[in-house]
DNA sequence: GCAGATTATTTCGTAGGCGTATTAAATTCT
DNA sequence: AGAATTTAATACGCCTACGAAATAATCTGC
């Protein structure tokens, strides 16, 4: 229960941030991807491994082609790898990249900004 | 410069924003719109209108066509509304809407809710 | 009044995402 | 071992979005 600000402010922090991404001033690359997209990635980076993907499916409540194509789309602007599972040879392992680190760091360090600069 | 959130809790905010928009849990209807779209609605209801198809181009830096078709799907949602500007009719005024100004309103509740929940 | 500029939209061909159903591989159950 | 289950990926037809270029309407400057 710790960080405290008003709808206007929230507002102001989504629409900086959503701008700073449009704009591709934000983490390098890809400008215009789906929330679909943005929520598999930080649910790699965020939750803790291993991730499969019928475990990232079922977090974000849609199906598992969606996600396939998520982690396609992630692939191959390799912020995301996909491993084999060698315990369960039907499970995929989603894995974190080091491109995909400094992306998400990026991000996060974005919002801190914006957030920073917020009017009262 | 008034809101300090750490890079971890900017990005957990993020994320659980995103993951509840996935889940529809977010501001009914449209789960999976991208951020040039979210970009348009939010530059619409935050800036000081009038808002223009030229103007909303160039604050994000994309082509006037990107905006002319996101207004179009925003307008299908019924969430913004055009209308012909009478004294230079060359010019479209975007305008807001009730159904609109709700799902924004909703957006910044749940932006403030979940910043609420933050670990520190 | 007319040439040129400006605004928004439409068109065109391309690329990518969607959901559903199906496939391929691997595991589990009996 | 063989049937049923589970996992991920693929196929299919549809829809939406893209960028670049062309179009239609309107305004400005001379």
């Amino acid at each position: 229960m710790s960080i405290v600000l008003s709808p206007q402010q929230a507002l102001r922090l989504l629409s900086d941030v959503a701008l700073d991404v449009v704009r591709d001033k934000g983490p390098q690359g890809h400008p215009d991807f789906t929330m679909r997209q943005l929520s598999v990635l930080l649910t790699i980076y965020l939750e803790r491994p291993p991730h499969t993907v019928r475990g990232i499916a079922a977090r974000l409540g849609v199906t598992k082609p969606v996600v396939t194509r998520a982690l396609d789309s992630l692939g191959a602007l390799e912020l995301v790898t996909r491993r084999r599972d060698e315990v369960d040879r039907r499970n995929v392992i989603v894995q974190r990249t080091v491109k995909g680190a400094l992306f998400v760091e990026q991000l996060g360090d974005l919002v801190v900004d914006k957030a920073k600069g917020l009017a009262p």
